[in-house]
DNA sequence: TTCTGATCATTA
DNA sequence: TAATGATCAGAA
């Protein structure tokens, strides 16, 4: 019997990253905010990004805003994932900012939605709110890469994304558009503007969008993990 | 009740 | 402003 501990360095195989982060599964946020000297704040409406920053140091991941895989060395990135009780998602997840300028001849082989995406290492976490979120408990962690269906899908809805940026048509995309895959404004608010594309080609001025993915898709990887007999 | 558009904190 | 980490909250 030994207590668990943050990971103080990343781990250098994903053996050890997914033997942490299984360690992990049944304690509360509470419990792992005390156990690492974190405050916990009452609720994430100003913290939104408070249980992502804990989990990172939990796992050793390399903190702070760089546009990398979270495990740099293991081509692993992670996403905590908020689930009702019965292991389905409540919110959409965000994959990465959507490139609005620069895009001619860009092909989904080399963008940055399928690296983002190609190992990621899931962890569930109870997200409804009438859970005081210090006794939200943490879930099973999923170490997942696309399989064929799941990364087809993907790359049908990028491209029909891709397509309607580059033809300056960004600003009449919604978030309808794309089956599992989605672009939403991605800012600090709606002043907040960055450059793209217009209908004839010239630059204007846009909301940052970014790319997400809907709940349909990651409700069905997690669900898939979940439920096959014997795993 | 769900979903889309808007928003919050922090670090370069 | 843009990148990281995401959830909020009003409209549908």
């Amino acid at each position: 019997m030994s207590a668990i501990r943050p990971l103080t360095s990343s781990p250098e195989s994903e053996i050890e990253l997914l033997t942490q982060a299984q360690q992990l599964a049944g304690y509360t946020l509470g419990e792992l905010a005390l156990l690492a000297g974190l405050p916990i704040p009452r609720d994430l409406k100003r913290d939104k990004g408070w249980t992502g920053l804990l989990l990172e140091q939990w796992l050793g991941a390399s903190a702070g805003s760089k546009p990398e895989q979270d495990f740099a060395a293991l081509g692993v990135e992670l996403k905590t994932i908020p689930i009702d009780s019965a292991g389905r998602p409540l919110e959409t997840t965000f994959v990465c900012v959507a490139p609005l300028t620069g895009n001619t001849g860009v092909v989904w082989e080399t963008s940055h939605v399928r690296h983002k995406l190609r190992r990621v290492l899931w962890i569930p976490i109870e997200g409804s709110r009438d859970i005081p979120l210090a006794g939200r408990r943490v879930g099973s962690p999923l170490l997942w890469s696309p399989d064929e269906e799941e990364e087809t899908q993907l790359r049908m809805d990028w491209e029909e994304l891709m397509d309607l940026i580059v033809l300056g048509q960004v600003e009449r995309i919604t978030a309808r558009h794309g089956e599992v895959l989605q672009l939403r404004p991605k800012a600090a608010n709606s002043k907040a503007l960055t450059e793209a594309v217009g209908t004839h080609g010239e630059p204007i001025l846009t909301l940052p969008r970014g790319f997400y993915l809907k709940k349909n898709f990651t409700g069905a990887l997690l669900a898939r993990h979940f439920l096959v007999p014997g795993e």
